[in-house]
DNA sequence: TATCCGTGGTG
DNA sequence: TCACCAAGGAT
């Protein structure tokens, strides 16, 4: 057991101080995304959160602008067929979000008369959109006041306010708890210091390299203070790949967004010929969720109903 | 709560 | 090079 030496103690930082400087930091510095222009949708803020879930920001920049010119409503996009949505979601992945947004969509249209709503509770209980997401289109499209916890919230609560190199595995009640307290009591600077805390995530106080030398907080870190020791945490599973369903559902689900249209069985099955039990497996599960569809005359295709 | 669900850039 | 990671959600 290697010796380290105990972290320097250091009480969290002053709040206001915290706020000041990150506010500070996104007027100075805060990237200029398209789908923060003033002026932009709510449901320009909605496609923009769900094509984010899990997924970089360049990545997601031209899907998001070719998406807002051929759906620029929900309205739009209900009226298409899901597989439209499959197929223009390219290759984001999770490509059972743009499922979901198209379910989002529909629901939209026909609960609320075709506007994005406002409501947290409301938004929640759209297809795809969990506490995160819901949060982050009632703050970000409508100016609210919640608390908006993601990846790179925790990161930045966890270093600078609890002290610790990295959150919890997985989002804990004292972290909701923490991103609640810290939050400003006025409604419009609730609102900025919420995304000003991802963007300071985003940018500076980054997972792998943080570049505390570039940070605005980083003499008020709480993290910094004790000295930056390392993670006490269990060493976190990597993502398996390799031979996983996953893969093979990939690259089942891109022969079907390449072709023009229904695919015949024989195609299908040259996409994966490793292992015929687990390629009909994931097909099988792409149909369950409605990623694809079987037709009557053998061949698939990507959702045309529902 | 742990696991599954894509894709591709990168330190 | 390759494990890690990127504005999570559903079950």
């Amino acid at each position: 057991m290697p010796h380290r030496p105990d972290p320097a103690p250091a009480p969290p930082p002053e709040i206001g101080a915290l706020h000041e400087r990150v506010l500070r930091f996104y007027a100075e510095q805060a990237r200029d995304l398209p789908w923060r222009t003033p002026g932009v949708s709510p449901w320009g803020v909605l496609v923009s959160e769900i094509m984010l879930q899990q997924t970089p920001v360049l990545r997601v920049l031209p899907r998001w602008r070719e998406w807002m010119e051929r759906w620029p409503t929900p309205g739009d996009l209900a009226a298409a067929p899901p597989g439209d949505a499959v197929r223009h979601w390219d290759r984001l992945g999770y490509p059972r979000r743009a499922l979901r947004l198209h379910a989002a969509a529909v629901a939209i249209v026909e609960q609320h008369g075709g506007e994005v709503p406002a409501d947290h509770a409301a938004l929640l209980a759209l297809p795809g959109i969990g506490v995160y997401t819901a949060a982050a289109v009632a703050v970000f499209a409508f100016g609210q006041r919640h608390a908006v916890v993601d990846t790179n919230v925790r990161r930045v609560l966890a270093r600078a306010v609890t002290g610790d190199a990295e959150p919890a595995p997985a989002l804990t009640r004292a972290e909701s708890r923490l991103a609640e307290e810290v939050l400003p009591d006025d409604r419009p600077t609730a609102a900025r210091w919420s995304i000003a805390v991802m963007e300071l995530g985003a940018l500076v106080c980054t997972a792998r390299s943080p570049r505390c030398d570039a940070c605005p907080i980083a003499d008020l870190c709480r993290w910094t203070r004790r000295g930056r020791p390392a993670s006490t945490g269990p060493a976190r599973r990597g993502q398996a790949w390799a031979g996983t369903d996953r893969q093979v559902r990939g690259r089942l689900l891109a022969v079907l967004r390449e072709a023009p249209g229904p695919v015949t069985p024989d195609i299908l099955q040259a996409a994966w010929t490793t292992d015929p039990v687990q390629r009909e497996r994931c097909l099988d599960s792409l149909v369950a969720d409605g990623l694809v569809e079987p037709l009557e005359d053998g061949t698939f295709t990507l959702p045309r109903t529902r």
